[in-house]
DNA sequence: CGAGAAGTTGACACGAGTCAACCTCAGTGG
DNA sequence: CCACTGAGGTTGACTCGTGTCAACTTCTCG
C-alpha cells in the first residue's frame, strides 16, 4: 500500500527508461538488506556477488593498500547503483564498501541481475550507463588529486556533501549525516588536522558554521569560489 | 596473405573466447586509421563516435581542466581497446587521446559495434572486461596519488613502462619509445624538474642509465623497491 | 652553424604532514 | 545533580618534500 518508498526506487537511474511492468518484475526479484552503520557492504578483494540498489542512508567506497592507508574513492546515498560490474563480469571488488549511516539497499544476486539484463536490454544500459558516470568520477578524482591544492579539495568535499544531501535550514545548508574532521579529510585525501584547520578559518570567514561532527554551510557560492578557481590559497 | 599481423589483433583482449569466424567477421568491419605523432585520436568532449584498438604504436589518455593543467591518466600500446564506452551509451569523451608515437588503430563506428556485441554476446563481455579494469586502474591511481610520494610514482611510473614496452639490451631494459622527462612527469603527476632531479640521483645510483629522452633501467629489483615499499624517500 | 628544444642545477618559498599538548563536550553511572 | 571519562576537535611548533623560477648547458635538427 505504501507505494512511497517503491516510487523513489523506481525514481532511479536503474529503472529510467524502463516500462512499469518490467520495473516491477526487477524490483520484485530483488532481496532487500540492513547494513549498521560502520558495517561493510562488501570488502575489497571479495568476489562479486551481487549488484546492490541503495534505498536508505549512505554508503562511502574506499580503498586500502597493504600500509592500512585508506583513501575514500567517493560516497553514495539514495538511489545509486553499486558494484555495477556485477552485470558482467565475474571477479573481485577494487573497493570497500562502509555503510556511513544505516542503509537500507536492495540486493540482485548476479545470475539474476544477468538473466533479467538479457531480457531487459534497457536495464543493461541503465547499469552500463552508471558505470560510464563512475568512470568519469574516477577522472576527475584523478584530476583533482594531481592538481588541485588541499584547501580546493575540502572545498569540493563540502560543496558536494551539501548539494547531495544538504538540508537547507535556517542557518544554512545543514551537512545531513553527521560528518566528522576525519571523515572529511579522508574524503579529500588530507589529514584531520589540516583538515580542521582549514575548515576553523572558514567558520571565521562567515562561510561555514561547524560544530561536532557538524557542518552548516552559510554561503554556497564562497565554498564553491574556494573549490574552483581560486588562484592559490 | 600476411597473417601475421592479423594473428597480433586477434590475439588481443577484444577477440577471446571469440570463434575465429566471428572474429574474421569482426575484424573485417573495422577501418583501419592512422595517427601521426602528438596527433590526437579524439578529444576531451567530443562525442563517442566509434571503438578502437591499437593496432601499433602508443597513445596517452589525458585529461585538461579549464586551467589547462594536463594530467595523463595512462597510456596504452598494441592490442588495448580504447573508447569502450562506445559499445554503451552515447556520451562524451572524459579524455583525450594523443598519439605518443605514430600509432595505427582500427576502428568501428559506434552502430556498428553494437550491431556485433548484440550477435556475438563473448564480444561485448570482452568489451565489458576491460572497462572494468580500467576502472581498477583509475581506483590505483587514485590511491596511489592520494597516499604515494611523487618519488615513488615516478618509480613505478618507469615500472610500468619497462614492463609493458621494455626491450632487453646488453645495457639493461629499455623504455622504448622515446620519453621526454615533461612526460614522464606527467605520467607521475609532478613537475619535470623534481623527475628530472629523481632520475638524476637513480642513475647516480646505478638503477637508471638515462639520456635525452631515453632511459634504460639496470636493475629492475631496485627500482621497484623504490616504486614499493621504501619507507620515506 | 644557428636556433630552439630538452634537460640540469641551485636558491628559495611555502604548503601540508607530524607530533604533542590541550580543550570541551556528550554520555554514563553513582 | 555532579564527577568522570573518552571521543572528537583545536592549536602551536617544527620539519620536509616539492613546486617555482632563473640561469645555464647540451644536444638535435634543418
Amino acid at each position: 500500500m505504501a507505494g512511497d518508498p517503491r516510487a523513489i526506487l523506481i525514481a532511479s537511474d536503474l529503472f529510467t527508461g524502463l516500462e512499469p511492468a518490467a520495473a516491477e518484475e526487477v524490483l520484485a526479484a530483488a532481496t532487500p538488506r540492513q547494513v549498521p552503520r560502520g558495517a561493510a557492504l562488501f570488502r575489497q578483494g571479495e568476489p562479486v556477488e551481487a549488484l546492490y540498489l541503495i534505498e536508505r542512508g549512505r554508503l562511502k567506497l574506499s580503498q586500502v593498500n597493504a600500509d592500512g592507508e585508506e583513501v575514500t574513492v567517493r560516497t553514495f546515498g539514495p538511489g545509486a547503483i553499486v558494484a555495477g560490474v556485477a552485470l558482467f563480469d565475474r571477479r573481485n571488488f577494487p573497493v570497500t564498501a562502509t555503510a556511513l549511516t544505516v542503509c537500507r539497499v536492495l540486493a540482485w544476486p548476479r545470475q539474476r541481475i544477468a538473466e533479467l539484463a538479457g531480457r531487459h536490454p534497457q536495464l543493461r544500459l541503465n547499469v552500463m550507463r552508471t558505470i560510464a558516470d563512475r568512470m568519469q568520477d574516477s577522472f576527475s578524482k584523478i584530476h583533482e588529486l594531481a592538481t588541485e591544492s588541499v584547501p580546493q579539495r575540502v572545498a569540493r568535499a563540502l560543496l558536494r556533501l551539501a548539494r547531495e544531501q544538504g538540508r537547507r535550514t535556517a542557518d544554512g545548508i545543514l551537512i545531513e549525516p553527521p560528518l566528522g574532521r576525519q571523515e572529511l579529510a579522508d574524503l579529500a585525501g588530507t589529514t584531520m588536522f589540516t583538515a580542521s584547520r582549514l575548515v576553523a578559518s572558514w567558520a571565521r570567514d562567515g562561510i561555514l558554521a561547524v560544530g561536532r561532527r557538524r557542518f552548516v554551510v552559510r554561503s554556497l557560492p564562497r565554498l564553491a569560489a574556494l573549490a574552483g578557481d581560486s588562484s592559490r590559497g
